[in-house]
Formats: structure tokens, C-alpha cells, sequence
DNA sequence: GCAATTTCCGAACACTGTGTTCGGTATCGT
DNA sequence: ACGATACCGAACACAGTGTTCGGAAATTGC
């Protein structure tokens, strides 16, 4: 008793749809006609199967998150002693999508598309720390502020210098992640010096 | 020749109705409607001033600013060796506004909501930090980074230790923008041996 | 105060998009 | 082949958007 393959085709067709609309316009102006334009499916079908198109991001998104708990396990049956940077990879895996990277940066839709990106990311991230140390910081907080600091460093990339290799923007992104800022890089939001 | 009285009253009476409405709706459903209702203000009169709920919404965050840069730039008591503390400040000031935090944590309203006080942020905080230096990290991602750290922190509080005290939350928030994170922490997504 | 100007009101309108219903048709699983 | 299931698509009610326009009301400048 499997799934029955008009279902899985029918889904399929929308969450594909859905993804090259998002590569080709801003997410928060996608209507569901044009999801149905796109995917050759009929409006009370897409009703049969999502509530919104909302419920169908998230939805699709499920894709990714399997993605990357396949890129990050994939890290375990590999050299594991020397290491292994998920980030890194992941970096490198989006380099090559700009537009991806441009509807994640996009205006309206874009923070709710991040949103969902990061609830997925999330979502990974909890799972692979398992129960493990946090180093004294709550654990969610680490995990946000992983998630978040990711989401900063790949929008600043894309949006100031986008030339830039994924090694070295990983590089930033562990500087910021690991070490935190310099001295007095944020002199003026934390300790303030200001000469008023 | 000043500006209307008219126009002062009608667009003030937007600006409150906005805020009312976010601090007991989610910003996403909140209508143009809901807001005339609100302001008791004619359907016309409103687009005559504003050509959409989003651009109530962005003028509204125009006093936010003023008032973030009052607060930053308030800093006659305290301003010792030690400095003054815009974030901790910050952090005091918005704990006393439970529905505030709701709204910038709330599903999709949320995180549109929380782009556009990002923005406002980012604004300040750039103004403030003037030509200072970065200690070799890009201006911008700098910026964007003490932003996002910020409000991961007060998300996290929200949603997981709303009893905290603000400066323990500030605190946590300084450990993770000038130390990072401590070794092992991030295990998982990071790589443990650092090539740096 | 008074007049000229500006703004506000509110109803009407066209338009877009949402979400549901239902009978007929096509496709699937066995 | 047959029964069950899913799909189609048109029609519908509904909610919200953004515009237009004439008359009423408030404001400013004098």
C-alpha cells in the first residue's frame, strides 16, 4: 500500500514550482495561481493538499532539511579527525545558486523565506549537538546564534562583496562565530567611548 | 507656514494605530482597514499620506529611531572608565513591553517586523560607529552581525528565560559578541581543529 | 472675522486573490 | 477489470486593496 503516484507527482510538481518561482521572483508577491500556472495543477488539488502557500513552503522545505542532515552526516563516514566544516560546505553549496542567494536577500519575502530557512537550520543543528556541551551558554541561544550569525555572514556576502570564495567568507564567518569582535570593533553599541 | 495641523493629527493618529494594533494582533493580518478603524481615519485620507500598511510601517519606525538615538546619545550618567552601555540599556528598556517582544517574535508577522527594526538598528548603530575601526572585519558585516546577535538575544529571552534579569541577558549577549563561543560549543557545525 | 486654500470624509467602483464546493473524468492499486 | 481514489475546472462567496470624486469641514494667512 504505497503512496499513490498522482499524489507524489502532484506534490512534487508544486514544490518544484514553488522553488523556480522563488528563483524568479520575490516570494511575498507569488500568488497561488501563479503556483498552479507554474505546476500544471488544478486549484481545488492544491487545496486537497496544502492549506497555503505557507504551509506548502514549509512543507517543501522538509527537502532541505533532509539535504542537510545528508551533507552533515556525510561528514561522520568521512575524516572525522581531521574534521569536518559543514559551514563550509554549505557556503561553497550556495555559491553556486545566486538566485537562491538573491530571494533569501530579497526585500519582504525574503524575511519570511529566511525565517523558514533558519527554523529548518535550526532544526539540523539541534539535532546533530544531541545532548552534547554547550560550554555554560544555554543551548538554544548557541543554536540561534549559530543559525543567525550563518544567515548574517551569507547576506553580507551576497549583498557587499560577492566575489569573494567561500573559504574566505567561512573564514569570517568562524572569526565572528568563535572569537567574536575585536576590541574595538564594537566600541560604540557596547562599551561607548563616544567623544559627545 | 508650518505643516498642517490636519496632517500632523491624521498621520500621528496612523502612526499609534499601527502600534496599537501590533501590540494585540499579529502585524501580518492587521488591515488597512483595522488601522482606519483604529485612527478613525477616511480610507481615501490614507492613501493620501501612505501608499501602504508597509509604508506606515517604515515612517512609524522613524520615531524609533530618534528615540534609539536619543537613548544612545543620552549617556551623561554613567560615563566613566568603564563606558556606557546603549544594548544593556536596550535590553531594560524593551523588558518592561511584553507585547513588543511578542510581536517581533510572533510567526509571520514577526519576522517582517523584525527586518524592518533591523534595518533601523543597523541605521543607528552605523551612525554611531562613524569611521571607527573594525579591527580588520568588514564595516558592514560587523554592523549586521552586532544587530543580529542582538536580537537573536532578545528573541531567545523571550521565548525561553522571559524571567532573567536584563543584565544577565546582556551579559550573555557580550559573551557572545566579544568572546564567542566557547571551544566545543559549536562542535557540530564547526570544525574542531581550527586551521587558522 | 473672513475668504481662500487645503484636507478630510465616505461611498462607490474595479480589481486581485483566497478558499470552498461539486459533478464529471482520468488514473491508480490490486 | 473493477472499485477506489485523485484530479480537474468552473462557479461561487468573500475579504482586502487602491482609486475616484463631490461635498463638508478645518486651517491658515491676512
Amino acid at each position: 500500500m504505497g503512496i499513490d503516484r498522482r499524489v507524489a507527482r502532484t506534490r512534487t510538481a508544486l514544490y518544484d514550482a514553488l522553488v523556480a518561482l522563488i528563483r524568479r521572483k520575490d516570494y511575498a508577491t507569488i500568488t497561488v495561481e501563479d503556483i498552479l500556472a507554474e505546476a500544471n495543477v488544478g486549484r481545488s488539488t492544491f487545496y486537497a493538499h496544502f492549506t497555503s502557500k505557507d504551509d506548502l513552503l514549509q512543507r517543501s522545505l522538509e527537502r532541505l532539511r533532509d539535504l542537510l542532515i545528508e551533507v552533515q552526516q556525510g561528514s561522520g563516514h568521512g575524516a572525522d579527525a581531521t574534521g569536518w566544516d559543514p559551514a563550509r560546505t554549505l557556503f561553497e553549496h550556495v555559491s553556486e545558486y545566486a538566485d537562491v542567494q538573491a530571494a533569501l536577500a530579497g526585500g519582504h519575502g525574503g524575511a519570511v523565506l529566511r525565517e523558514a530557512v533558519d527554523k529548518v537550520l535550526a532544526d539540523v543543528l539541534r539535532q546533530a549537538m544531541g545532548t552534547g556541551l554547550v560550554g555554560g551558554l544555554p543551548r538554544e541561544l548557541v543554536i540561534q546564534h549559530v543559525v543567525a550569525t550563518f544567515n548574517t555572514t551569507l547576506h553580507w556576502w551576497f549583498e557587499h562583496r560577492p566575489e569573494m570564495a567561500p573559504a574566505e567568507v567561512d573564514a569570517l564567518f568562524r572569526q565572528l562565530l568563535l572569537r567574536g569582535l575585536p576590541a574595538g570593533a564594537a566600541a560604540p553599541f557596547i562599551v561607548m567611548a563616544d567623544p559627545a
